[in-house]
DNA sequence: GCAAGGACTGAATGGTGGTTCACTTCTTGC
DNA sequence: GCAAGAAGTGAACCACCATTCAGTCCTTGC
């Protein structure tokens, strides 16, 4: 027994697993899924392939991560961002300005996000994603319901429901790069009728 | 010159042509694209694969043409259902009913054109897909705005949000195969608020 | 019947890219 | 310093599957 991993190195392993991650979502984010080969992601990560599968066993477990990373990013962004306003309907606006801001700060990422094809693995954590806004979503509207601002529906079908409104709409804008500037104030009066927010 | 194709052999090449069409789409029906391998679509059609590139100089040309196809029967059925209605609700009612109604009847058909992953080149002509939708909506949409049964809004934007909340409100039901009971109800009741349908 | 030329065949080809593994380099405890 | 064992390497491997093509069969006009 002359070796056993120390802190220092699980700590060099783990951080070298990081940048792993990180070098995957940088190139998404400049090339989309379909430039993500294992060989570039190691080599912007500054390791040999073989590294890459001391980390992950295979490519659909790497990026499953990378997208739960990513989405996770997104979600919370979104989550702070409503929770500072106090009604149903402030939050709902809250959700769209981040949602579709972060959006178009990055649209290749996004666009890889929301829509890109990708291994079926790696779709399943796209629903994931997805379910996370809709609870999100979901949690809002019920207390809208709850507090007689909004009035009374399904909350999770409502909230699944904007959340294929919001990506939708959001897939043409990310195709050209910008949105038009009276999309997103469209969007949200979009989301208020259908919330049912009293005019 | 002794040969020219006449009425009989063009009638057997596009017969042959419709055969390979119909059995990617079965095949897409039973597995789904990840199912269609261009050999398993020949043995099905009841042709070697060579054949299968005497009438598509690709795979992807080949399935472009088959989601074309499939694509356009379900606008159609849609398109002829609201037809026979005469005010924009009862119109989106009618949509909503034959799209959803359509869609659980070949769950994993509807799957494959709405969500499975595909190459980028089949992948764009589930935009157009997805576009018309929105288009025959919008029509609807702009009609009913115009005649003051809905409000002031973006027939468009309405309708690519629409379109959206419809499929993603489908992808659970899809993969779990049949819709509770009340979803679909619920989902009218949300386009119809989201169009501003005074109740 | 026959020559010309198209249609059909399906085994072989080739490109892609994820995955492996024999080898090298580094780390640890003594 | 050294042995034991882990981490790192990257060229080679391999599975998969779209695509091809040389050979065969079929259709046509005479």
């Amino acid at each position: 027994m002359a070796y056993r991993s120390t802190e220092r190195v699980k700590a060099r392993l783990s951080a070298s697993r990081e940048r792993i991650i990180a070098a995957a979502l940088e190139i998404m984010a400049g090339h989309g899924y379909a430039g993500c080969s294992v060989a570039a992601v190691a080599e912007r990560a500054g390791v040999a392939t073989g590294t890459v599968y001391r980390h992950f066993p295979t490519k659909a477990d790497l990026f499953a991560e990378v997208f739960r990373t990513a989405s996770q990013r997104e979600v919370d962004a979104v989550a702070r961002a409503a929770a500072q306003r106090a009604t149903a309907a402030a939050q709902m606006s809250a959700v769209v300005e981040t949602f579709a801001g972060r959006a178009l700060q990055s649209p290749r990422l996004a666009y890889a996000l929301l829509a890109e094809p990708v291994d079926p693995a790696v779709d399943a954590e796209r629903l994931t994603f997805r379910r996370a806004y809709a609870d999100l979503i979901a949690g809002h509207v019920a207390a809208g319901v709850a507090s007689g601002e909004l009035p009374a529906q399904d909350p999770h079908l409502t909230a699944t429901a904007l959340v294929g409104a919001l990506a939708e709409a959001m897939v043409g804008p990310l195709a050209a790069g910008v949105a038009g500037p009276g999309t997103i104030p469209d969007l949200i009066r979009f989301i208020h009728r259908a919330l049912g927010v009293s005019p």
